[in-house]
DNA sequence: ATTTTTGTTCAAAAATGTTTGAACTTTCCG
DNA sequence: CGGAAAGTTCAAACATTTTTGAACAAAAAT
């Protein structure tokens, strides 16, 4: 019984998907995420049917733990699910997620809000040290300043759903 | 006097101030820059004096070289700004510029722009290429695909000037 | 006109981040 | 059970980015 792992196709990518995968590639540059997750995202994006992490591997030429590293971090930025398997196929097939509104929200989830989070608690600290501060006018500086940056992270707190919401619709 | 070297004195550093400029450190990596940059730019945002390239220096312990080439980044980005120069002192200072918009704003035209801008370039690309395609079916895939990156461009576009005219006012 | 001060440049060193691959675990199947 | 297939882990190899520092240039002071 013939199956898709049987097929020792060398599988050479066309010109389109190699465009298409640099394009990822530079995409998640500039989110600070590594290459070889924006390889395999464009990889999917790209296909059709959902794909195997042996597909990745041989198709993109990558290491069979750069693949499993890469699905799970694309799992958990939402932006790659496991497609139903139907078959009696014991192997996980992947499939992108192409909604903006949930690629946006994962990486916001994952890659905004934990900086943010921790950037409140330092900035919490930071109170707290100046508030140790006697000379008046340092003191008065320094509160200045830190209340400026206070206003800064709660800026982003507030943009951050309005950009959800503009880009979720 | 037996000192090493010509090597100056570094500065200690207020546990406040070394605070203050951790937290940039760690907010300029959120935003892909180097700790360098971080790093001048919290010093410069914690004194209420500007500072010389020499400041600089000796206060974080950095080579000259990283000073004058963050300065100048900063200076890029619009983060910081040349001080009106006291008479008679031929060094030049500098300060933080601590608008949240000139910051945004910096950081958007300088970091997110051009890669919008290639992104656009990259994609007109990819259409071309796609047209060439003969399948019906895989071309409407493809066509599906394509339209849907450009629609997400397009949005990137859009919310961009959104974002700076909530954080401008 | 020489030296000192101020700052820049850039090749190489250091630091940091990413990928690999072999060993390992888990699960399925006969 | 034993073996094979699927997937994970992580230390080391590799790649990239950042920082350094010595050489250089410009300009002011001596």
């Amino acid at each position: 019984m013939p199956r898709r792992q049987d097929l020792p196709e060398p599988h050479v990518l066309a010109p389109l998907e190699r465009q298409v995968i640099d394009f990822f590639v530079d995409g998640v540059r500039v989110l600070g995420l590594p290459p070889s997750l924006g390889e395999i995202y464009g990889l999917l994006y790209i296909s059709r049917d959902p794909l195997s992490l042996d597909d990745v591997v041989h198709t993109l030429n990558i290491s069979k733990g750069s693949a499993s590293q890469g699905l799970r971090a694309l799992k958990g930025l939402g932006a790659v699910r496991e497609a139903i398997t139907a078959n009696g196929d014991r192997k996980t097939y992947y499939e992108a997620a192409v909604e903006l509104k949930r690629l946006v929200g994962g990486f916001i989830r994952e890659q905004i809000r934990p900086h943010l989070e921790s950037g409140r608690t330092k900035l919490a600290d930071l109170a707290r040290t100046a508030e140790t501060v006697s000379d008046p006018s340092r003191r008065e500086f320094l509160d200045d300043r830190i209340s400026r940056i206070d206003q800064w992270v709660r800026r982003g707190g507030q943009i951050l759903p309005m950009i959800q919401k503009i880009l979720g619709e």
